[in-house]
RNA sequence: GGCCGUGUAGCUCAACUGGCAGAGCAGCUGACUCUUAAUCAGCGGGUUGAAGGUUCGAGUCCUUCCACGGUCACCA
């Protein structure tokens, strides 16, 4: 294909928009200039009228954006812009501008392109601040036509693939991922405000760990060898830990080989944070506080409206044991029931229809899932989970079976998941070895051993802390979306004949 | 992967039991110097997701496929 290809393909639409600009080329007009005015954006500009009395003229302005409604009314016109802060009128005259000037916005402007504009402020017989402009500017001509004006975008395909329409046509879409970011900068603050520094570490890794999922594999051509997308953070976060930077943080892409949901997206948001001198106790606190704090600075209240339900997140959140939670929706004592025959056998006699698992500690994560999750709506924290999940987290003193750890559960999602590290070289060595047993029997989502991280070990970490949520999810809670997509600017989608996943030449 | 739903103009949506594919916005031409979903007059715009089938006749019924959504399964 040739850009003379291209063109010829351009339907009626564009052919029209193309022809304006060849237009504007013919009389010396270049219609993707170099420089652009702008003095305020629109709110700042409509501001600057608050103290300006009725009937009185206001400073002079140049403001620019998007052109999102035009109306002609013969020798004067009406149009609004459009910028990242919102919306402004302009003004333009004919007798103010001048003929030429006044044809030529007439004959080359459409809906979408971007212009800037140069006047003074006033307030029109309605009262809206308006620019009665002097001056103007095409900075971009537009070749394509912007979605209906009312109705905005609503195909969900499209509104994924093509973001940039949906953020320029909807202006709550821009808003949400404005208030995405500021989720994520408040947690960066309230950390750094609590001595974390935030870190980089790997995503391309020879060795992956930290969590129980199927990495991406890559290729490095130069080394000759594969490497892996990293699945978690944990591990060399902890190695930060052994080398005594005492708090550190990161908020990075993970990456895992698995299915699309709606709260699944195989390159995800995660932050975690790990705390020397602490443990999972301490990690709820931060938790809470962290959270009740990002609320407060975003809305000024402790509650929030997600899938029909008000949760609140005012503290103390109640905390739970697992080992309770589950009696309580099962009658099923998990202290008694400790061996994989007695759980199936205690399932049987209370009737329950839970999917069969091959281990004790699986058969307790579905009957969790099936009798507990769907019932936390309001923040909870569950701790105290079966060793054999979690290779990662101490053990309770009073129980082998379960580990110091606890996951926080809102809007039926898991959000959280946080432990009293485990510290000791050895013991770290044996969970790696019982992860490997389970890999052998099967288990594909298993840790593969990693020797350096022993070896870091070995050097003594002290007693930590360390927490990780998934920062899509938070923001899915944050801004009342169900979906993930609609939190991530560019979701995974399937892959369409142009994304190049065709081969060129067929 | 199973089940349910959707796919019609650039965008948002109509079209009854099968009977000439429509509206609003957007576009084009013209009028209009405080409009704001501007208004008024006129005009153009369609491979109804794709392929096949039933029928005198298919947007509509049947089969297969594609895409998207929901849900279940899978999935820390």
């Amino acid at each position: 294909m040739d850009q003379e290809q291209f063109i010829e393909s351009f339907d009626e639409y564009q052919q029209q928009r193309y022809e304006k600009l060849l237009a504007l080329r013919d009389n010396q007009i270049e219609p993707y200039p170099i420089d652009s005015e702008r003095t305020h954006d629109s709110r700042a500009a409509v501001a600057l009228m608050d103290g300006v009395a009725e009937g009185e003229e206001g400073p002079e302005v140049a403001v620019a954006g998007r052109i999102v409604a035009i109306r002609k009314m013969g020798k004067a016109s009406f149009l609004h812009i459009e910028d990242r802060s919102g919306r402004i009128q302009l003004y333009l005259r004919k007798d103010e501008v001048g003929e030429e000037s006044y044809a030529r916005f007439k004959a080359a402007l459409d809906l979408g392109d971007i212009i800037s504009a140069a006047g003074p402020l006033f307030r029109t017989r309605t009262g809206e601040v308006t620019v009665r402009v002097t001056g103007w500017s095409l900075l971009a001509k537009a070749l394509n036509q912007p979605p209906d004006k009312h109705h905005g975008l609503t195909d969900t395909e499209q509104r994924y693939r093509e973001r940039y329409v949906d953020l320029l046509a909807n202006d709550e879409i821009r808003e949400l991922f404005i208030t995405r970011s500021r989720i994520t900068s408040l947690v960066r603050r309230f950390l750094e405000d609590r001595g974390f520094i935030e870190v980089e570490t790997p995503v391309l890794q020879s060795l992956y760990g930290g969590a129980a999922a199927k990495a991406f594999t890559t290729h490095h051509e130069w080394a000759k060898r594969d490497l892996y997308l990293r699945i978690s953070l944990e591990l060399h976060l902890k190695r930060l830990i052994v080398g005594g930077l005492e708090r550190v943080f990161e908020i990075g892409r993970n990456f895992r080989n698995e299915g699309l949901s709606w709260k699944h997206n195989p390159e995800f948001t995660m932050l975690e944070a790990y705390q020397a001198y602490a443990d999972f106790r301490d990690m709820m606190e931060l938790l809470e506080s962290c959270w009740v704090s990002v609320a407060q600075a975003l809305n000024g209240r402790l509650t929030l409206d997600f899938d029909g339900h008000t949760i609140d997140l005012a503290p103390p959140w109640p905390r739970h044991t697992m080992r309770n939670l589950v009696l309580s929706e099962s009658g099923i004592d998990l202290y008694a029931a400790h061996t994989l025959p007695l759980l199936r056998a205690a399932i049987a006699a209370q009737g329950l229809h839970i999917d069969p698992q091959p281990t004790w500690g699986k058969l307790v994560d579905e009957l969790f899932s099936t009798v507990v999750e769907p019932k936390l709506i309001q923040p909870t924290f569950v701790m105290e989970y079966p060793y054999e999940l979690s290779p990662f987290a101490k053990q309770l003193p009073d129980n082998p079976n379960f580990v110091e750890r606890f996951e926080m559960f809102v809007g039926g999602m898991e959000v959280a998941n946080a432990f009293s590290e485990l510290n000791d070289p050895l013991e770290q060595l044996e969970r790696f070895l019982d992860q490997q047993r389970q890999r052998e029997a099967g288990d594909e989502e298993t840790t593969p051993i990693d020797l350096d991280f022993i070896n870091a070990l070995m050097y003594g970490m002290p007693p930590t802390g360390g927490i990780g949520w998934g920062m899509d999810r938070m923001a899915m809670l944050f801004t009342g979306q169900r979906n993930i997509r609609e939190v991530i600017l560019f979701p995974t989608l399937r892959a369409t004949p142009t994304d190049g996943t065709a081969t060129p030449n067929s």
